[in-house]
DNA sequence: GACTCGATCGGCT
DNA sequence: GCCGATCGAGTCT
């Protein structure tokens, strides 16, 4: 959840990426980095974990576990609940976007809900921007796969560790097969 | 101090 | 399906 002006922008997440800490090599943490851009991934569970990356982007993390674990979840998609014109306008289209359009990509959840280095290290308990929990969901309905975009992580790069409502229409590319 | 490349996206072919 | 954008952190000298 988002609070932006007052108004409430709502997305329920489709798909995430876990990314375990000092031994994964995929992740920012591997090898137990402790350098300014990931100190909020050692931060305890709940905390937000934002990063820039390709000059353009910025991909938001939940970061997990006890502090000093770096441990933390990539939000990689999620399907409008409340706001999708607010978000639609924040992603900057003209126009009513397709599925998995609006927030399918870490990158576009990122843009839709007004996401970025400030809120590197802010709590996702309570503020603008925070978690709650949403309907249980079976495990039968959720498809796993590798990660994207790791290759260099060696091993770890087929860990599937990516996680996303099976057959979801706005899950981001490349979609998991299931 | 300089160089390399990335947890991506969108436009073009 | 392929490729360019764009910049800062990380690494090496």
């Amino acid at each position: 959840m988002r609070e932006l002006g007052g108004e409430r922008l709502i997305l329920r997440l489709v798909e995430v990426e876990a990314y375990l800490g000092p031994e994964d090599r995929a992740s920012h943490t591997w090898g137990g980095r402790r350098t300014a851009r990931v100190a909020s991934m050692w931060l305890g569970g709940g905390h937000a974990y934002v990063y820039f990356v390709y000059g353009l982007h910025y991909c938001l993390n939940v970061v997990c576990g006890e502090p000093g674990e770096g441990t933390a979840v990539l939000l990689r998609a999620g399907e409008a609940v409340a706001g999708a014109a607010r978000m639609a306008a924040l992603r900057g289209l003209a126009h009513a976007p397709r599925p998995g359009e609006l927030a399918g990509g870490p990158a576009r959840l990122c843009a839709a809900l007004a996401v970025d280095r400030r809120l590197d290290g802010a709590s996702l308990l309570a503020g603008e921007l925070h978690l709650a929990a949403g309907e249980p969901v079976a495990d039968d309905e959720v498809a796993r796969g590798p990660r994207v975009g790791v290759a260099y992580a060696g091993k770890a790069a087929r860990w599937p560790l990516r996680f996303a409502l099976a057959g979801h229409r706005e899950t981001s590319r490349p979609r998991l097969g299931g």
